[in-house]
DNA sequence: TTAATTTACGCAATAGATTGCATAAACTGC
DNA sequence: GCAGTTTATGCAATCTATTGCGTAAATTAA
């Protein structure tokens, strides 16, 4: 059996209240060195950690974090997920894994953190679902700061973000592809509204012609089979010089398709992804893409909901609403000038 | 405020250890259907669900298993996971992530779940930590089932394991290749003793010629920079027709690395992977490769898991220690027949 | 020096489900 | 129809950390 806070108090000369203020350093109380000393080396001495569940039964604090993840993870979520979730363990909270279903609703229930009674906040790294918590946590009066990776189709006031400076990227691929004599320029596949609109905004800025060739992507694990199903479109249009890709799973599908019917890329076509995911640098001779930093936001939500969950209604007031995380292009030989 | 167990058991005209019995249909007592019935109703009328914290505290039975995942995740992995998350949470257990640290020892306490107070059972998706989990289990007197699904380098009587039929596979690649006419036959990488052991007998038994170049691959996502980096040993070898890799990362990142210096796949020399991940059909024109089936894995291993959790010590002994999932070949455009 | 405040700590109630023990009612077998 | 068993349910103790309230001691202000 192990021991319990009393055990400690007996040992440290003092009662359990003081252990338990001293070992969770509530600051509405102070208490002198000494008996700080005394109780630190009682716990050592006995080993003692305190009981999770007594503890969350009489505080309802849980230090547990949800992290949403969609059913058919995408490799870029995979990214961020374990950088995400030690983060979060070197704060001090515990992630936890709170969704791999599509319908989540109040009474799922389908695990005991599917009711969101034990979260102290909730990381989302799936735009489209985020909204569908809040609605959640609102209709529950759950009032927990939400924190998402992503945009999705729309931002609520109520959210956090950490997102990735997707129309900086955007604009960036453009500007190279202009310097290299590329004009009529194919975007392929689709990546939600906010994309939609630094991609309008990007080309309406450069002047250039776009072709979009928007392809239904519902499964986020079949990404490379949208993309070489594609190849078709994209050389059904004859004088295009280059594709851009909703992100690199689907260009490497789609240069397989392409290289199938014997197009050549780059001589025939450049092609472009997005994220930078690890395969991106093996795949063909490397493909040009944008990097996200995936990294850089996990680590930055991390924080962000730590903080948020951490400082009062008043404090709360001055932490960012939405924090950008810059993007980076990456050239490699995906890529090249425009024909003639 | 939300209902307590109390407040049920008065709307349905019981007591509360009634309704605690009912809901969590203890064996030992039985209740007529009519009083079930009551409970049911009082409970969905107020929209009761019993508290965790409570619940746990007193029983300190908690339906939470933990799932250990390396830190740097390599795809199969993230293949396996969200499988494995799911059918748990259709048992009705809360899967929670348990380790992304190198360092797993019984004071990192790093996060809640890290000491083992309130799982029931491990799954562990990395098969040199097993062992160690096991230590920290038997040191702790912690008595909880757990079921690897890696062998690691040495297999304990004290674990279940469901495993990829590894032999099987190899012997697979080894019967296609000489059918195709190769007898000299690179194997490049590092996958463990065990692999190394079926790849040994594989070879022996078709009395084929082995030339083994071992790879040092400590970090998981760096699977293509090793083989990429392992272009030019393969190169040196003149009179080896195959290569079989120790994954798809690193087949990709060979493939890379050799058509960099001019070499033609699969007229120069066939390439072989495993595992099947999901890039491996689209990656060149097509990396032949071992399919592992991680989702039935996956499943098998969370109602095996389930089934110990749940069994007594006498029912226990008639679970099976080890359950092998058979592989599948997979024969694509990187493999073809021996020059000459 | 006294009143006012701050510092430092303890007492005891409390949270809500679980479970050993007890009992009443119903049933079974002879 | 009675002893013995099974079915069906309730009572009350229990698990352990937290926290509101209270107080003594130390410090500061006036």
């Amino acid at each position: 059996m192990s021991y319990k806070m009393s055990d400690v108090a007996k040992r440290a000369r003092v009662s359990a209240s003081t252990v338990s203020r001293i070992l969770r350093n509530e600051k509405k109380f102070s208490f002198s060195e000494k008996t700080k000393q005394n109780v630190f080396a009682a716990v050592e001495e006995l080993g003692y950690s305190t009981n999770f569940a007594a503890s969350l039964f009489r505080s309802k604090k849980s230090r547990i974090v949800g992290i949403a993840l969609q059913p058919d993870n995408s490799y870029a979520t995979f990214r961020i997920f374990p950088k995400c979730f030690r983060e979060l363990s070197e704060l001090g909270y515990s992630p936890v894994v709170i969704s791999f279903t599509e319908e989540m609703n109040e009474n799922s229930g389908i695990n005991i953190f599917g009711n969101l009674d034990l979260l102290c906040g909730i990381i989302c790294l799936y735009g489209n679902q985020v909204l569908k918590i809040l609605e959640i946590c609102e209709r529950q009066n759950k009032n927990i700061p939400i924190v998402s990776l992503y945009p999705g189709d729309t931002e609520s006031p109520n959210l956090h973000y950490v997102l990735s400076d997707i129309p900086d990227g955007v604009l960036k691929i453009l500007d190279y592809l202009e310097q290299n004599g590329h004009r009529k320029i194919i975007t392929a596949g689709s990546a939600g509204i906010p994309r939609e609109l630094a991609l309008d905004s990007a080309f309406k800025k450069h002047n250039m012609k776009r072709i979009k060739i928007d392809v239904d992507m519902p499964a986020t694990d079949k990404m490379f089979i949208y993309g070489r199903d594609s190849a078709g479109k994209v050389m059904s249009i004859k004088d295009a010089s280059a594709v851009i890709c909703s992100n690199d799973e689907f260009a490497v599908g789609l240069m397989s398709g392409l290289s199938r019917e014997g197009v050549k890329i780059p001589e025939d076509i450049s092609v472009i992804g997005f994220d930078d995911l690890p395969f991106a640098e093996f795949s063909g001779n490397g493909i040009s893409t944008v990097r996200q930093d995936f990294e850089k936001k996990a680590e930055t939500a991390a924080k962000l909901i730590v903080s948020l969950i951490e400082s009062t209604d008043t404090q709360k007031q001055f932490l960012p609403k939405k924090i950008k995380i810059p993007c980076e292009l990456i050239v490699r030989n995906s890529s090249g000038r425009a024909k003639e």
